[in-house]
DNA sequence: TTCATGATTTGAATTATATTCAAAAATTTA
DNA sequence: TAAATTTTTGAATATAATTCAAATCATGAA
């Protein structure tokens, strides 16, 4: 008998929801079809990209977590866009975005310790590309995900 | 008749989804009635925050993204808990964490634009407790909320 | 090892919900 | 105003979630 909960919860992170229609439906004073129509539309309308589950961190080895400014090597010729898509695929990162101001990226990444960023950061920011990062390390979260 | 999706936007967004567990079962080849078990379990246990959609942002009004660092005031005897409590309960607020290094807090906010950002900053930014802030503004969004 | 206890999985039955579809209502366009 | 389009609705159907009791599995004490 093998524990459920990694695959489910590697799964759910990014999909395998559905919105409970008929609850929006009482919610808002709709129908359920009428809602399923509208929430169909926004589907095709590529407003809506997934439905997911919203997990505390703290609980599924994703303890600590943190934000790494990165600038880029110049002399390396790889663009941000490059050098993001590259770190969008850890499953250890959360978010890349490209940004204004001092550095290029910002990353947001969660792991279950230090050890674990360390091994991280190692695979994944001590790459040709990338010539200097600086780790903003989260001591507290208040709000994650619009969740609070 | 009203146009429904800003509502269902806001209750999608925190919200009102469910996990699909007959697909989790056809993909983890368990039954429907032990994915069911085992997903209870892991909302009891307090796992699961929340089921919710993700929206593609530049489509339902949110098109700007920042993330705001924040240096506190320290005369102002407000803890960065306080500080970033406060700055929670904003609805254009994705996220807010308290962290090391040269700020106290940094904090994801999406807006419309720069117009209603500006607002934003005005109303949440310019109080007191908060020294000051440099804000990186998202120029792409590479991945978000785990999602590619 | 065996037994007893608790945890997990399963199947069958039930209940709740999503989906489909055709018709009606509302809105927009010409 | 009429016609065309979009949105809402109700009824029927199909799917899926939930309940519950029984079976299986895992754990640890004797």
């Amino acid at each position: 008998m093998k524990n459920l909960r990694p695959e489910l919860i590697e799964l759910l992170k990014k999909g395998y929801c559905t919105p409970r229609l008929s609850r929006l439906a009482a919610k808002t004073g709709s129908k359920a079809t009428t809602i399923h129509y509208n929430i169909k539309q926004m589907e095709e309308d590529g407003v809506v990209k997934t439905y997911k589950a919203v997990f505390d961190h703290s609980k599924i080895k994703e303890g600590f977590c943190t934000f790494v400014l990165i600038n880029l090597d110049r002399r390396e010729y790889k663009t941000p866009e490059e050098v993001g898509k590259m770190l969008a695929k850890y499953q250890q990162v959360e978010s890349v975005d490209i940004i204004t101001g001092g550095w290029e990226l910002i990353v947001k990444v969660r792991t279950k310790d230090i050890e674990e960023y360390y091994e991280f950061s190692k695979k994944a920011l001590l790459i040709r590309g990338i010539d200097r990062t600086q780790t903003l390390s989260s001591l507290l979260e208040i709000k994650s995900e619009f969740v609070g």
